[in-house]
DNA sequence: CTGTTAGCGCCTTCAA
DNA sequence: TTGAAGGCGCTAACAG
């Protein structure tokens, strides 16, 4: 059975392939292929068919050649961890949140997304991943970014960059973060004012985070605001929810009689590792000790006593991060534009608040859409 | 200040630009980039200085078309959906994992992963994307795939692509599922031999996906190999805590004198909303009720009672799928392999075991690395 | 309505 | 050790 014309079949279809096997030129394929009128019906349908048996598929890297556009942006994650270990065995909710958001205002417009985890302990093999992926993306977004100001410099004069949960006076980038400081005045307002808490512990993020440390800044501007509470001691976390397993067994080491009021949380994840070990313990959350968290993660709410904390909208970041970078890259003169997205305090029962309903209540609240 | 070589500055600099810049030709510096021998050491550092002067990075395209290789894999996961509503606010853990495992076996070949996520609710965009992904590939990972054959063979036509958790029977990718048949087996062994339940609730996973359906099939299988046993209900869930939530609510809504005495869930997720749903209505898990999930997140083993599952290497399902696609990236006339890999009974209190230090154990066991 | 023809930026023989 | 030059597969004017 003779092939016609010489298709080879081991080898991907081309353009050409299909012109050749269709009678007609590239050009006219080619507008086939993206639905432009100005081709004859039966034409049309000709190279259609062509198509089809082919099996034809455009080649993504000759098209992006081509159109000089990629169509593609890229996310960073950076990722503390702990040193030797890999023993992480829980995703990093936010980052996994933030994806959702991008990918999905991509979706929309049907580009595509390119992802890749960097080690905030490796720079170099950070950065270098990070050209590899400038080089194929038209945008990046890097999220919790310790990248180095003059390293995202470079990176930031090859292909526009936007920032999530990063530095938020980086002068090369636009940058998007939640309210960090809002959300843990709120929260810490709460447990002095209502519940009368006086001595708070803190389990604190990596320091290299920026949203880690925005808290922990927070915390004790509020500490300092109120003459009369103190922060008795802290526990330096990886956002996981073993560190706050490992922050109690420290503090309860340390002493079982003198227990501080409550525990202050930099994110839920180690609020409920913190809650599990007290609990362990024979410790009363919130009746021995009041226990608050940041994010407003689903599982917090699940738990019992259901989790306090500050509801960041996660997702919405991503989005708008997202739409930031795409704008930017339509137009590459727009003024740099960093933006604080607000939080929300979400009260439930692990503070020291009773009621049963207000959990299902407040996120629908929440759930604004 | 004129620029000497009228190089342009809001342009990003091209392989000639160096090699313009430094008075070599374009080959010299390409090797100089790849770091190639047979270049004076002299030549090499100039063309080294001017690249960092320029900024230069090679255009990820361009490299594709020459070296006709992309260095990129996608991941397609295809998720289940409440039709309507979008409250899904948990992000599907399993698919987390995956991608996981498979970044960090490709960042150590410097490869890049691109990612979409498909709604089983829409056949023909997904299919749309799928296309779209494969054009910019070498290779593809498809989670839960719910592709018709018909469809995935033109994609695998194309593109090599490996299946994970999907139809393991599909004739045109290579497949890598969870032993679910052998783990949900374990599990109700041990529901009726230890703990001598006879009536047991299922909720299940969406349809569509092939684990779920496993599973699903499997429990059956093994009650009907019990005469005294029975399913005495069932509750379409879609693998998200709500789903078990909801679950529950239905259950107790139909009788709550008469219950049933284990709730089999398809996942932890959903097993935890039912935990909780269950106790918000006053009944106590495992005392009243036993509940068991499939996955070992890591959110199960810190609940109290701490959960019993199935632990799936969800991680390494990734890691193996992925060594496979970039096997047969290399030599694409491999011969189809599909494999399961084994799962393991994990052991905790929601089951009705007592103990207080079997999670920890367990665990430790469970992570063999 | 359809075809011709330059590139897009890089890699890679093949020569020198 | 270095350079010249032909693609890779597609797009987008520009002609006809």
């Amino acid at each position: 059975m003779a092939r016609p014309t010489g298709v080879s079949v081991s080898q991907n279809a081309t353009l050409y392939d299909v012109a050749r096997e269709a009678g007609v030129s590239t050009a006219t394929v080619s507008r086939v292929v993206h639905g432009q009128d100005g081709v004859r019906a039966d034409t049309r349908q000709r190279v259609l068919e062509v198509i089809e048996a082919l099996g034809y598929i455009p080649d993504g890297a000759a098209q992006s050649m081509a159109r000089r556009r990629k169509e593609v942006i890229g996310l960073l994650a950076v990722e503390s961890r702990i040193t030797d270990t890999d023993v992480e065995e829980e995703g990093l909710l936010f980052e996994e949140e933030v994806l959702r958001g991008v990918e999905s205002s991509l979706r929309e417009i049907e580009w595509s997304l390119m992802i890749s985890f960097l080690r905030d302990d490796d720079p170099v093999g950070s950065f270098r991943r990070m050209q590899k992926v400038a080089a194929q993306v038209d945008g990046m977004l890097v999220i919790e970014g310790i990248v180095g100001s003059e390293r995202l410099e470079r990176l930031a004069a090859r292909i526009p960059i936007v920032l999530i949960a990063g530095q938020v006076d980086e002068p090369h980038a636009d940058a998007f973060s939640a309210d960090n400081h809002g959300g843990t005045m709120a929260l810490v307002q709460h447990l002095v004012e209502v519940h009368g808490c006086r001595r708070l512990h803190e389990i604190a993020g990596p320091p290299q985070a920026p949203d880690a440390s925005q808290r922990h800044a927070a915390l004790h501007e509020v500490v300092r605001g109120y003459g009369s509470v103190t922060v008795t001691g802290m526990f330096q976390g990886w956002f996981a929810a073993m560190s706050g397993q490992l922050a109690v067994r420290e503090l309860l080491s340390q002493t079982r009689t003198d227990l501080p009021d409550a525990i202050v949380c930099a994110n839920d994840q180690m609020a409920i590792g913190a809650i599990h070990e007290l609990e362990e313990a024979g410790l009363r959350v919130p009746a021995d000790i009041a226990v608050v968290g940041f994010d407003d993660m689903y599982s917090g709410a699940l738990l019992s006593p259901a989790l306090t904390t500050v509801r960041q909208p996660i997702r919405l970041l991503g989005e708008r991060a997202c739409a930031r970078l795409l704008q930017r890259i339509e137009d590459p003169s727009l003024a740099r534009h960093a933006e604080y997205l607000p939080t929300e305090l979400i009260i439930r029962q692990s503070c020291g608040c009773g009621g049963q309903e207000p959990t299902r209540r407040r996120r629908q609240l929440g759930a604004r859409r």
